[in-house]
Order: structure tokens, then sequence, then C-alpha cells
DNA sequence: TTGTAAGCGTTATCAT
DNA sequence: ATGATAACGCTTACAA
């Protein structure tokens, strides 16, 4: 009998399964854009765990927008997913996040295990590291080589992780006695860096060191600035956030945060079932010096 | 009644209704590495269109291995997904592939629409653009440009696509009865480049110019030569091929592969269904000279 | 138009 | 142990 069914290339349906379980082997992963290679380390930390489990991982892109996390967690719910992680940060002004908490907690009554790997707004298993020191330590690393004229090229408006690195410059400035309040909008995107460095270059006054919000804009920086025939780090040094695969590409000097990690503790959490006794976590990050960054000595 | 309903925040089971239907509103995307840009932007591409039109987006990372491929056609059937796009290319050699079509074929006849948009050894729609020509363009592109010794960076062996790109390069080379064997071992990856610069920098004999397989080996390439001193472009030029997002920020000659559409138009052959007249498709690629090669001018 | 019943492929329960 | 049966939540076909 079993031997026909095999001959036959049966495979059970999953979709039978979990509708009399109540649940699937489905985990998934919003993120705020796919290409970006923070969330696609995340990502790809979950599935590598969730995966050797026997766990199929759906990767959901949600423009950072609120209302389409909201889309996802639905039809997630719809799935009967056994866990949600949320790889992006929530914004600061809970600008209509009362619906996503809403479909996130009956997700969680559902039997969804929902864990977030950045600051959110709703009650969930929290695994993190600390965006605040991780900006803290590049600024105070830039500073140890001699500078003093450092400028920090923000993140998108409102999301508590801009907020949160932002802090985290402004302390370090604060506590050497530097001026912090030298900010140039920004967001995540390599064209926000070509800009904010375009606008340092016409307002003819160059910095000694720029740090921005994450390697990408870091890198847009470091390209309009070497355009413009400024050297990096001669004249002026470079820094990021994040250490994503194109930081070792321009050999940029960032701060190393868990990404993968992050993912794989996840995963791990959701694996170990909702009755598991849950265990938020603060992973830790590294300062990476590489080669945009050099002492002043002027 | 269904006032009360929306009250209670019911939601439809996707499970119960895929048991049903015999189809869910799944689709899968087996890539070989979705930290790989390549791969993110075909993904991305697949979940922009499918995400408008209700559907979801599994993806699924095979780490390029056949047998992990099999493993997720087998779990996307479970789910009964509409549809599967292939994002990565086959291996030339067919090998442990017996299995994969076999189950490809079950996939197609439970239902699903399957679609690749590489190379592959089974039969599906296939959607694609023009491996060999690409790299015969960036090839001819270097050789206008002067260059007589140039070498190619290679692919992982036995992949479809490593081959058909190192074809376009021989192919440049003999037309312009260049020595066309001038070939170093490499992979996908930036380490690869890393070593074919160390490897051509301890043989002494520097080339005129490099093409690599891809982006992130020219890359690596280009940050090896540099590392040593030797001047891009001005001494060796360096491209790539894809054109993906770390191509800007570090100014690569590449030929610009239409990776979004793909996915894009995977997707929309998925949505328009099985019974849609299928038409496979091979998309237009373009040169996009930029700052890593120059005129040959010694 | 509205309502009822059957069945999708599982798992789990309950007799045998 | 083993086998029959109900139930999971939905869609659809058919009857009223």
């Amino acid at each position: 009998v079993l031997a026909v069914a095999n001959e036959l290339g049966y495979s059970p349906s999953a979709l039978g399964q979990g509708l009399v379980t109540r649940s699937s082997r489905i985990i998934g992963v919003i993120v705020g854009d796919i290409v970006d290679p923070y969330f696609a380390e995340i990502a790809s930390g979950v599935e590598s765990t969730a995966g050797t489990s026997g766990y199929i991982t759906m990767v959901c892109t949600a423009d950072r927008r609120t209302a389409t996390e909201l889309a996802h967690v639905r039809a997630l719910g719809e799935y009967r997913a056994a866990g949600i992680v949320f790889a992006g940060s929530g914004y600061a002004d809970h600008r209509g996040s009362e619906a996503l908490a809403r479909a996130v907690a009956q997700a969680r009554e559902a039997g969804s295990v929902v864990v977030s790997v950045a600051p959110r707004e709703f009650p969930s298993v929290s695994i993190g590291y600390d965006n605040r020191t991780a900006a803290y330590d590049v600024t105070d690393y830039v500073i140890s080589l001699g500078h003093r004229d450092i400028r920090f090229v923000q993140g998108p408006a409102g999301l508590i992780t801009s907020k949160a690195r932002l802090e985290g410059f402004q302390a370090a400035m604060r506590d050497a006695e530097l001026d912090a309040q030298r900010l140039l909008p920004g967001g995540f995107a390599f064209e926000s860096g070509l800009e904010a460095a375009s606008t340092m270059l016409s307002a003819g006054n160059l910095p000694d060191a720029v740090i921005a919000i994450n390697d990408e804009v870091a890198i847009g920086v470091l390209t309009g600035l070497r355009h413009a025939g400024v050297e990096v780090p001669e004249r002026v040094s470079v820094a990021g956030i994040d250490d994503t695969r194109p930081a070792r590409f321009v050999e940029l000097t960032t701060v190393s945060v868990p990404l993968r990690d992050l993912g794989v503790a996840a995963a791990s959490v959701i694996l170990a079932g909702v009755d598991a006794p849950v265990a938020d976590a603060v992973l830790p990050h590294r300062l990476v010096p590489r080669r945009t960054t050099a002492r002043r000595d002027r």
C-alpha cells in the first residue's frame, strides 16, 4: 500500500495538514526592502535555520510602510504561519499602527510566534542590538582619530532606528564636548549619501569626517566626495553602520551588526514554539575600522 | 451578520480555501542566494507584481544546489503554489536533476505554473536574456577601447550561465583575433575577484583589462588591484556583468541585465494562469560604460 | 435569490 | 494495535 503510494509520488498536502493542526510550517519575515543587504542578511539567517527544520520561509517586502506590513501580517495569519518576524523598525509616531498592533495580537492569539528584530511599537519577542551604542561607538572612534568637525547624515524621518542612531552620535559628540548639531537630511539609500556630499561640497566648508546612518549612505558620501576630487580618508574620513557586504567592497569603516545572527535567533525562537520560555535578547556589535577613516594630521 | 463578522476580526482561512480549490495564492521563487543582489532584484520584481494582485511570495534559498532546489519544489508543491519561478541557472552536467525534473513535472500537473528566468534543464516557461551576447558586448566594448591582453574571470564551474558568458567573451575575442584563452578560475563572490587579482599580481604580468563573470567578482578584482597600488582604469580596465547596485557604488563598467523585469515578467505569467497562452521571452540588456574602464594609450 | 450539503486531504478520536 | 469516522474551514453545486 505504502509502496504504491511512493511509486505514485504521493506527498501529503500541507494545506490539509495545516487546516486540521491550525498551523503551518511557514515562517514569514517582513522586511522593508529585500534588495537592501541589511534585510537580505536577516532573511538569510531566518531561512537557513528554518530550512534545516523543514520550515519554509516567506519573505514579504513592506516598502517600509506600516500599511503594507499590516497586509502581510494578515496574509501570514491566513496561512496560519508558525511565526512572523519583523525585520524593520517601526515609526516613532505610531501612525496607523493601532491596526497593525491589533493584527499582530490576533496572530499571536491564533498561535503564531511573533518576534521583532528591531524596535517595534507592539508586544512581541524582541531580539535586537543596541543601535544607540553602535552609533556611539563609531562616532567615538572617529573622534579618537582627532577629528572635531564631524557631520551626521540622518536616516528616514520618524523611524525609531534613525532616532536611536542619531542619539548615539550626539551623545558621543557631547561627551567629547563637540558640536552635535551638524546634521544632514538623509535616508537609507546611496542617493542620499550623494546628495549629502554635494550639499557639503557646495557649502564650501568640508568637515573632518562624516558618519552616515548606514553603509549605503556612507558609500554615497564617499563616492560623491571622491568624484569631486576630495581625498578620502586623507582629507575627509567617512564611516557607516551595519557592515553589509558592500562595505567590504569599498573598505568602509563601519560597525558590524549581527544581522545574520538576528535572523538565526528569531527563527530559533519560533522553532522552539509558542509555549517555550521567551527570552528577549540583545546581540553584540563590533567596530570595524577599515580604510575610509584616518587620523587627522592637519 | 457580516458586520458582526468584521467587528470580530474574521479573516478567511487561506488553508481552507486552498484545500478545496487545490491551489493557493502563493508564488515561490527559488534563488541561489538571497543576499546576492542579482537574486534579490529578481525576487523583488516577482514580489512587487504578485503583491498587487494579492499573491504572497515565498523566497527560497537553494545555495545553488540542485538537491536543495528539489526540496523547495516539493515544499512549494505541498502548499499548492500557484507558481514557482526558478531564478538561478542549472548545471550543464545535469547532476541529480532527473529527480528535480520529475518534481517539476509533478508540480505542473498539479496546476502550478513554473517559469525559469535562467537556462534550465527541465520544461518550463522560460523568460530570460542573452547571457552570451551580454558578455560579448562588454568584451567588444573593452576591445574597442584599444585593449589587447584581456583576461576573463570565470564563474562557478558547470553552471550554464557561466558557460554562456564565457562563450560570449571568447567569441568577441576571437572576432577581434585576440587570445581568448586567458582565463582565471572564479566564482560569483567578491573573494574570487580578490584571488584573481592576486594571481595576476604575483604572476607579474598585468593585462590591459579584465572582465569578470559578474559585478561582485569584478569589484573584487578592482579592490585587489587598487589595494596593490595598480591604478584602475589608468593602468588596467575592469568590467563586470549584471549592473547590480554595488556596481554603481564603485562606478563599475558593466552591462545592465533586466533583473527586476525578469521577476515582473515571471510573476505576470503566473498571474495569467495555467491556461493562458505561454510565451517565452528574451529581454534586452544594455551596456553601461562607467569609470573603471578607459582607453588604452600606451 | 437564499439555503443546504458534500467534499477537499489531513489528523485525531473513538470503537473495535 | 487497527480501522473507521468526525472535524478542520472553506467553496461550490444543487435544491428550494
